[in-house]
DNA sequence: GAAATATACTTCACTAGCAAAGTAATAATC
DNA sequence: GATTATTACTTTGCTAGTGAAGTATATTTC
């Protein structure tokens, strides 16, 4: 029988992702008030320029509606503005404000706190494997 | 600095785990109907005998508020069926409806299309590997 | 055996995603 | 340069999860 199936692979990284994601997300927002998922948009409107909510639902392989409501949510938190692009003017550049960037400077706190723990939990081989695998998985399956 | 911080590794996770339950819930969606998280319960309640919703709930690392609501559409969609457990009456025991037997037949064709796809992707020890961490993960996390 | 506590489930208001169908601006084609 | 097609985003109605607070049935404790 098939490996995947035979270990029901599919299945336990579901949960293995959802166990990590909900107590991430207990972590963050009880701290900071932001959960995982917003934190993630924060980062990549941080560290890359010109970014439309296009761009940064590929980055996530999020849809086009997901991206709305995750962007209105966080416009509502004040944590980022839009304005048009000068170049499309159908397109939204995102840009965070100020409360956005020390939100996202207070979440390396509990964030790393989470990572000592997985640290903690599994070598440093054990993690490059990981990574190397949900990278071929995701590559794979984000091209369809 | 941190390895699981340095590759990001929560966040890889929760970006395969998307892609691939985007894509399974695709295409157990069109061809039976179901998604891969009704698919889960509908395997549990199958495979292990006299369910309450909260022992569902523990398998799948779900809260009961969750489950209630899992339950609900499932019974509106005739896939299972509840009954008081005769032991304690607060809890409901699950079975399936012979419409859920069914659709869990029928969910076999596109979930090994979809494991032949991983299986092409990646080698048995890097399956047996995958499983093994993201059990060390799911055990940690889910025990907080 | 009554009172206190724990447990199974529900309800409510929320975040976070999907697909399908729509709008408006840009790009391509004739 | 008008028409057509594509693209960026929005809206709507849905699934799927969270936590907090509530109800009702067991269970424990005195």
């Amino acid at each position: 029988m098939s490996r995947s199936r035979q270990t029901r692979l599919y299945h336990r990284l579901q949960v293995a992702a959802h166990a990590l994601k909900k107590s991430a997300d207990r972590s963050t927002m009880s701290s900071v008030g932001v959960t995982t998922a917003q934190a993630a948009v924060l980062y990549i409107v941080e560290h890359e320029d010109d970014m439309t909510q296009r761009d940064v639902a590929e980055l996530l392989g999020l849809n086009d509606s997901a991206m709305t409501a995750m962007v209105t949510r966080l416009i509502r938190l004040k944590l980022i503005d839009r304005n048009r692009s000068w170049k499309d003017g159908r397109a939204w550049l995102l840009s965070l404000t100020p409360e956005g960037r020390d939100a996202l400077a207070q979440l390396q706190a509990p964030l790393d706190e989470f990572n000592a723990t997985i640290d903690e939990l599994l070598s440093d081989a054990e993690i490059d494997a990981l990574v190397a695998t949900l990278e071929k998985l995701t590559t794979r399956f984000n091209s369809e």
